[in-house]
DNA sequence: GAGCACTGC
């Protein structure tokens, strides 16, 4: 094991089980190798017996794990006895447990009612009464009913075919928290678990009887499956200030606003190193810069240059992967300067363009960069450009990697500085032909790696009681908890659990507000994270991957993470992008630590091995160039000139299937010729900021005089499936509210339009947003992305033509842009695509779902549990023909009108 | 009768 600080690795005991000065119990190196080891031992065995056909007897089915979870619960009970535990068969062993649970459970009420006889009891501690009775009731009847006791239901793999099936894969975590009732029938441990809550439960009620153990402060609150870590690595804090608040306090009054950020500026990290770094760029054409997150390289290096000269050769451009960072930084910036934002110093974001004549330092998304390039394609305007946060490794910046290198070449003057995250730096420099490392160390907290001793199989389970964990032992009000999770429905589940467990503990633990935060979540909601923690409370916040890069929030000091995410993954055989929960990189589970460390020194759980972490996590998570569809990038490159793109200098070059089936899509959408060239449809489609299949539709909508509604649908297909707000609760009206859109059978797209011009009628009323079930903020994004539009359609010559009435105008330019996604009804209700035969079903929310036309055309393929088109129109076959006859012969679509067909099961006449 | 991590133009 490659395990850093190996002597400092401690055992943390249950109870106390992230005290630090628990040094007594301190395991060493051997003794971890040797548990893992007589694991090792144990498996082998289990597996052999497996092998051996142990299972093939009459008694109830036992897979290992099982046969495990039984010990595992057998040692609360039976601890003295678990060698013979395991040679009993599973019946005797249910039977034997229940009897034993029977009689504590006869002792205790007898007990009680001895205790209190005579006493009134309150309203709690009746409840408490009752429901010891009720259990023992049910447990009684059970034992005596019958001698069986029923057959063991295997649990069903979620993953067993067609994919993920989330609803299951958490129904068991699930189940047991939401309807007792069913959680008897499905659960054979229910009552067991119900038993041992209750148990948990009476140790802070201080209900008990006669001879129960006194309550000490370390027994209670026991956890009934408390987790192991093993504390393994510390990541360093590095160069923290020292300074004093009241010394920077005293200091800051007697200084002007001006002078004060200017003196900000010197405390800098970087600053020191600023001599250096501007002879490094000066000796150096292209630069790899190391710079930790506090570094300040961000704000200070365009300005270090600035202050330079290197502006009077040009503007210094940097590049950031997300909006809101382009925005900040260069309003930072801009008030260092002490200049006004937008002049000297501005931004240059979609749907937004802060800079002016006289701007030299421009802050920039990398997308923004990217759509620079298509109109100066050697940026001669620019004499510096920073690339930063390249670790992140976006589809932007992996693109601009091999641009910037090239013109690089011919443009000797120009410098470039990449900066990036420790872990790649020597990537980044052997791509730019070895440019030098510079290196700059960051302002950060220690933050403690902890691992657990075993792999944890339920990780949801293991999170929250994690999660508790921490919140009971150690003082609320020193830091909150943080919990990386991968969606909205696993964020959900876990806020239940952790409620109801909440709720068992009584009220004697400090108050624990549950935050969660996911993209998706309306924003209103999404503002509690930022409120801070009330005294004597503690924030636990269940985020998704957003708080891994996109938002920092304050006050975290326990980050958990169960080590997965969701990634979207591509197919480039059959064109599918799939989202599939996958184990994250080294360095997102590095990433995800530090967020710990912001404020103080953090600690960091991972709920999987420090064995898992070094064999089993990939270094870093693979560039998502590899794994999208391209062809929205090779149409860029291609009107940018580059034609040989399977030669192109990527760092990480996508699939050549990737790049090939791009290439293929646009040669059938005619933006490439067959000589592999730009055609003047492919030079106007590149105009557009949309999927090629998008800006086809949009330029053929010209002929259909129809582009006012072709550029709205667009919008609204481009804000993607987060418009229809569907609350759990209110999921009957939500969908009526839909369904109003479709009337007609209009089909999808057309839906989208209905939605959009409905909404515009109102004024962009957010009331009227409500009302229909509606997203304001993915309303509001559809806006600006067909304001944006319909701006551009006067640079393609394009004009703006309504015909509202004419849908199949409508209609026949959405095939135009979309015709490779044709379908064709099957005779059992679903689909095969036209062109690759495949099966697909018509996604249950769309307005086509029940009408099943025998032709459709449809927006995107998604494979969940089954394959789905989402955002489906009916099309009747000879339009494929006659927009594509390229693509489709008449003997594709000749059978549209054969008798095998169930008639009247389509719209078309 | 299903389910949508996160960005960006």
């Amino acid at each position: 094991m490659v395990v850093r600080n190996v002597g400092d690795e401690r055992r943390v005991r249950r109870r106390t089980s992230l005290d630090e000065d628990d040094s007594d119990n301190s395991e060493s190196e051997e003794e971890i190798l040797r548990d893992q080891k007589e694991r090792e031992e144990l498996e082998r065995h289990l597996r052999e017996r497996d092998a051996a056909g142990t299972r093939k007897l009459a008694e109830p089915k036992l897979t290992r794990k099982e046969e495990e979870e039984a010990i595992r619960r057998s040692d609360a009970l039976e601890r003295d006895d678990i060698g013979a535990l395991r040679k009993v068969s599973r019946r005797e062993y249910l039977k034997k447990r229940e009897q034993k649970k029977l009689e504590e459970l006869r002792d205790d009420i007898e007990d009680e009612q001895y205790l209190f006889e005579g006493v009134k009891l309150t309203e709690a501690e009746q409840r408490e009464l009752s429901y010891k009775k009720q259990i023992y009731e049910l447990v009684k009847k059970r034992s005596e009913d019958t001698d069986d006791l029923g057959e063991y239901r295997m649990p069903d793999a979620y993953d067993l075919e067609g994919g993920v099936n989330q609803e299951k894969r958490f129904s068991v975590a699930s189940e047991r928290y939401r309807d007792p009732a069913a959680a008897e029938k499905m659960n054979p441990f229910a009552e067991q678990e119900a038993w041992e809550e209750h148990q948990i439960g009476k140790a802070t009620l201080k209900f008990g009887s006669k001879n129960r153990k006194p309550t000490s402060e370390d027994y209670q609150f026991v956890f009934e499956d408390q987790i192991e870590f093993i504390k393994a690595a510390v990541m360093d804090g590095i160069n923290v200030d020292q300074e004093s608040p009241a010394e920077s306090i005293e200091k800051s009054m007697a200084k002007s606003a001006f002078e004060k950020l200017q003196e900000d500026r010197k405390t800098l990290p970087i600053y020191p190193y600023r001599d250096d770094l501007l002879q490094a760029v000066n000796d150096h054409q292209v630069l790899v810069i190391v710079g930790e997150t506090g570094s300040g390289k961000t704000t200070q290096i365009p300005q270090y240059l600035h202050e330079a000269g290197y502006t009077k050769r040009g503007k210094i451009g940097c590049t950031q992967p997300r909006r809101v960072a382009a925005m900040s930084v260069s309003a930072r910036v801009s008030q260092e300067m002490g200049v006004k934002l937008g002049h000297e110093v501005g931004y240059s974001i979609r749907f937004e363009d802060c800079t002016s004549e006289k701007t030299l330092l421009k802050y920039m998304t990398d997308g923004m960069l990217l759509r620079e390039f298509l109109g100066e394609p050697d940026l001669a305007s620019y004499s510096v450009i920073m690339v930063d946060e390249a670790h992140e490794r976006t589809l932007s910046t992996d693109i601009l990697f091999g641009l910037v290198k090239d013109i690089a070449r011919f443009r000797p003057d120009l410098k470039l500085l990449i900066s990036s995250a420790t872990l790649d730096a020597e990537k980044f420099s052997d791509y730019f032909d070895c440019a030098p490392i510079f290196k700059i160390p960051g302002r950060r907290f220690p933050v403690e790696i902890h691992y657990t001793k075993a792999p944890e199989a339920d990780y949801l389970d293991a999170a929250v009681v994690t999660a508790l964990q921490i919140h009971v032992t150690q003082p609320p009000g020193d830091g909150d908890i943080l919990i990386f999770l991968t969606g909205q429905e696993e964020i959900e589940t876990a806020e239940e659990i952790i409620k109801h467990r909440i709720k068992g503990l009584g009220t004697k633990i400090a108050e624990l507000i549950i935050c969660p935060i996911y993209a998706n979540l309306p924003t209103e909601l999404q503002a509690k994270i930022f409120e801070p923690t009330p005294e004597g409370a503690r924030k636990v916040v269940l985020a998704t991957n957003i708080a891994e890069t996109s938002l920092t929030i304050d006050g975290i000091k326990y980050v958990i993470d169960p080590g997965f995410s969701k990634m979207k993954s591509y197919n480039p055989r059959t064109g599918m992008e799939s989202l599939l929960v996958t184990p994250i990189s080294k360095a997102s589970a590095n990433q995800r630590a530090g967020r710990s460390g912001r404020t103080g020194p953090g600690k960091c759980f991972r709920l999987y091995t420090a064995y898992n972490y070094m064999n089993d996590l990939e270094d870093n998570t693979v560039p998502e160039i590899q794994r999208t569809n391209l062809a929205n990038v090779v149409l860029s490159l291609k009107s940018l000139g580059i034609h040989d793109l399977l030669n192109f200098d990527f760092m990480d070059p996508p699939p050549a299937e990737a790049l090939l089936k791009a290439l293929e899509l646009l040669f059938a959408l005619s933006a490439l010729n067959k000589l592999g060239e730009l055609t003047k449809v492919g030079r106007r489609m590149a105009e557009f900021p949309l999927d090629p299949m998008l800006s086809k539709m949009i330029v053929a909508s010209d002929k259909y005089k129809c582009s006012d509604e072709i550029i709205s649908i667009a919008a609204m297909l481009s804000v993607g499936n987060s418009i229809f707000y569907r609350p759990k609760d209110k999921q009957v009206h939500a969908d009526n509210a839909r369904m109003n859109f479709h009337m007609g059978n209009v089909g999808d797209h057309i839906a989208l339009l209905k939605v959009y011009n409905s909404w515009k009628e109102t004024n962009f009323s957010t009331q009227w947003c409500y009302e229909n079930y509606i997203q304001v903020r993915s309303m509001k994004r559809a806006r600006d992305i067909r304001d944006q539009l319909e701006g551009l359609l006067e640079r393609v010559e394009i004009e703006l033509t309504s015909n509202i009435n004419d849908l199949e105008g409508i209609k026949k330019s959405i095939t135009s842009g979309f015709f490779p996604h044709s379908a064709k009804l099957q005779k059992n209700g679903s689909y095969r695509t036209v062109k690759h035969a495949q099966t697909v079903h018509i996604h249950p929310s769309s307005g086509l779902a029940q009408v099943l036309p025998r032709w459709v055309v449809y927006h995107e393929l998604v494979l969940t549990t089954k394959e789905y088109m989402r955002q489906a129109t009916e099309l009747k076959p000879e339009w494929l023909v006659e927009i594509a006859p390229h693509y489709y012969q008449l003997k594709d679509v000749e059978d549209a009108s054969s008798k095998k067909m169930p008639r009247g099961s389509g719209l078309v006449s």
